[in-house]
DNA sequence: ATGGTGGGGTTCCCA
């Protein structure tokens, strides 16, 4: 089973070259995140044609994840769980950020979470060195703690479970052509970075760094001053795996030619191939 | 220190 994630950076823009990638990636499976768009103006019967189902959770102009899957879907959720009183103003966390469903393997289920983890910037610190209260910074950290909480309840079933998507966290400096560029910035922070290795530890494997150890390996881009040409880019979407599902690990690689096309996404695909 | 690019939806936000 080969599953993929994408930060596609808005359908609408996009579609063209989701489509040429999809076509060429042939995989069974892909979680995208940044749709940019409300369920309804979705293209679902382009995918529908394509052979896949189609299963959004958007909102409008920003956020936004999707699930295409060439095999049957079971138990659709929307929403990372506990968001009452998680939203940045205090209220509820209503931002289109995950998504969950469990594919049918050949003889065993797979649940996939497909995540738009929270970008954090501007860092807001209070002069104890604390997130401000409802800033940004804070509300991503909030995020990943819930996030945390999701995956040990999903650890708890001992069944095949993976994350998936735009973590937009580098967890070490190899994962950056520049680490010094990135030491304030939310996606490089130490809370962040310690964050995501408690999310780790629960039991996780980091799907790309067991099957491809190159150096400078990434999966983001920025647009600007020439980023791409000169391979100054950061890894920040990932998939990792709970033990039952790294067992089936075939393979892990990005589709960085996909950064090369014409109007490109700022991310490439990532994907894994699972003998499930 | 600044500005560089791109998407979405409007005259600015987000990355």
């Amino acid at each position: 089973m080969k599953i993929a994630s994408f930060n596609i950076n808005g359908i609408k823009a996009r579609i063209d070259a989701l489509t040429d990638w999809l076509k060429e990636a042939d995989v069974d499976v892909v979680v995208l995140q940044e749709i940019k768009s409300v369920d309804e103006n979705f293209p679902r019967a382009h995918f529908e044609d394509m052979g896949y189902i189609v299963e959004t959770h958007g909102q409008k102009s920003f956020n936004g994840v999707a699930i295409l899957s060439k095999l049957p879907l079971e138990d659709v959720t929307r929403g990372l769980p506990n968001g009452a009183g998680m939203g940045r103003d205090g209220a509820d966390d209503i931002e289109a950020r995950y998504i969950e469903a469990t594919v049918m393997g050949k003889d065993k289920a797979l649940r996939i979470c497909g995540l738009y983890l929270p970008n954090g910037n501007p860092v807001d610190l209070n002069a104890d060195g604390t997130p401000v209260a409802g800033s940004k910074y804070d509300f991503k950290l909030k995020w990943m703690q819930r996030l945390h909480d999701r995956a040990a309840e999903l650890f708890a079933l001992e069944e095949p479970f993976l994350m998936a998507g735009d973590f937009n966290l580098i967890p070490q400096a190899e994962d950056a052509k520049r680490p010094d560029a990135w030491r304030k910035d939310a996606l490089f922070r130490p809370e962040s970075r310690e964050m995501f290795r408690k999310l780790m530890g629960q039991g996780f494997t980091d799907a790309l760094r067991v099957k491809n150890a190159a150096d400078e390996t990434y999966t983001f881009w920025d647009y600007q001053a020439g980023a791409f040409d000169r391979n100054d880019g950061i890894r920040i979407d990932h998939f990792l795996l709970c033990p039952q599902a790294a067992d089936h690990l075939q393979d892990c690689q990005i589709d960085a030619y996909a950064r090369a096309k014409a109007k490109p996404s700022d991310h490439v695909p990532i994907w894994v191939d699972l003998d499930l």
